[in-house]
DNA sequence: CGAAGTGATGGGACTTGGTCTCATCAACCG
DNA sequence: CGGTTGATGAGACCAAGTCCCATCACTTCG
């Protein structure tokens, strides 16, 4: 086999992520169990634990695809640029996986994680984790350390806006992301000394 | 008995704390279990989740002290300030919780929940939460919605920054994080812009 | 001084997340 | 047709976390 596509039944992954979200929605995360979300899939509990490393996962699927855009898109914007000009080449370059499909789930997903501790923890962390990715993307073009953490920090606030925003009046993510990431600049710029 | 400190054996929440900390420190995070932590205080897994909800917070109480710290500070800073004084008020407001006996047990605290992923994303939930507060106090004080989100996050990369030096060099920490929010705040006002 | 009450603890049953191992079964390959 | 591969099923197993109830030290009141 090698067509990479041609399974046994196809879609397993797929078929898990929207039984989970169906179930988290219907009865909420905590009541729901693996077992019965591999059941409404056709699978079994060994089988999901075989696509995601727990039981949260099924929620923050596609961040590795996600990271790597973002390195790309740091890395990608040629030199003589700013970090947070490059923090927008990073937003600009996720928004590729911001789907129509994935903008019709976007409300019921971020429903289910607010409702939850466990699921806001996970979140937390993959912001986290993408705000040390663009970090290190930085420093690696020479940004020094505090710029860095500054620009990717101010790079998370703004994807954070711009997602909300999309999920309201859809279009371009990458347009609504550039906006929200130079309103942030702004604000950013005028805030008053602490001295 | 009213003394609010007459118990039975004294400190048994002390004595999990370090219990946990030894344990993870000699066997690492994942080969400790609950009822091991437990025993070495002279408890049982029973008593553990009384004083913690969970195996993770044994690492990161205090958390609700720290909240109510970061709120009081902002409320409390005179009014005509911006937001990053305010913020600059947090940060002063919570180091008196920065004990010497805190510093010492500092760096072992940090290597073990840098040596995990769980502690990670514990820690990460907890930051947003300061995050989350200080942005909602900023708010109350009439600090409109981006900027109170701006100044926030950055006060929570001075606090990490600042955590970091404290723990090296020592002293105030009231010192040592408002030099880093004045760096921070430096580095925001010097980004180029992304146009 | 003894009885009732209170608060922290011990103990154990129970559910579920997560790991591991082994058997199975469909497709592919020679 | 027989062997290999890759995804799955099945079930044992451990630890986290919840619940419920018994216990024990200490206090308070009669």
């Amino acid at each position: 086999m090698m067509c990479g596509m041609g399974r046994w039944e196809p879609d397993a992954r797929d078929r898990l992520v929207r039984a989970a979200l169906d179930l988290f929605d219907e009865q909420g995360y905590e009541n729901t169990a693996v077992a019965q979300i591999a059941e409404r899939a056709g699978l079994t509990k060994s089988t999901y634990f075989r696509h995601f490393k727990d039981k949260r996962e099924v929620l923050f699927g596609g961040q590795d695809e996600l990271v790597e855009l973002l390195v790309k898109g740091i890395a990608g914007t040629p030199e003589p640029a700013g970090a947070l000009k490059a923090v927008e080449g990073a937003l600009v370059a996720i928004a590729v996986t911001f789907s129509e499909e994935r903008r019709a789930n976007g409300p019921r997903r971020l429903a289910v994680i607010a409702a939850n501790d466990e699921l806001r923890e996970r979140d937390a962390m993959k912001m986290a984790g993408f705000s040390t990715v663009m970090q290190e993307a930085l420093r690696q073009r020479g940004v020094p350390e505090l710029d860095a953490a500054v620009a990717a920090e101010l790079g998370i606030v703004a994807l954070r806006v711009g997602y909300d925003r999309w999920l309201e009046v859809g279009g371009d993510f990458a347009e609504v992301a550039r906006r929200a990431l130079e309103e942030v600049r702004l604000a950013a710029r005028d805030l008053e000394g602490a001295e």
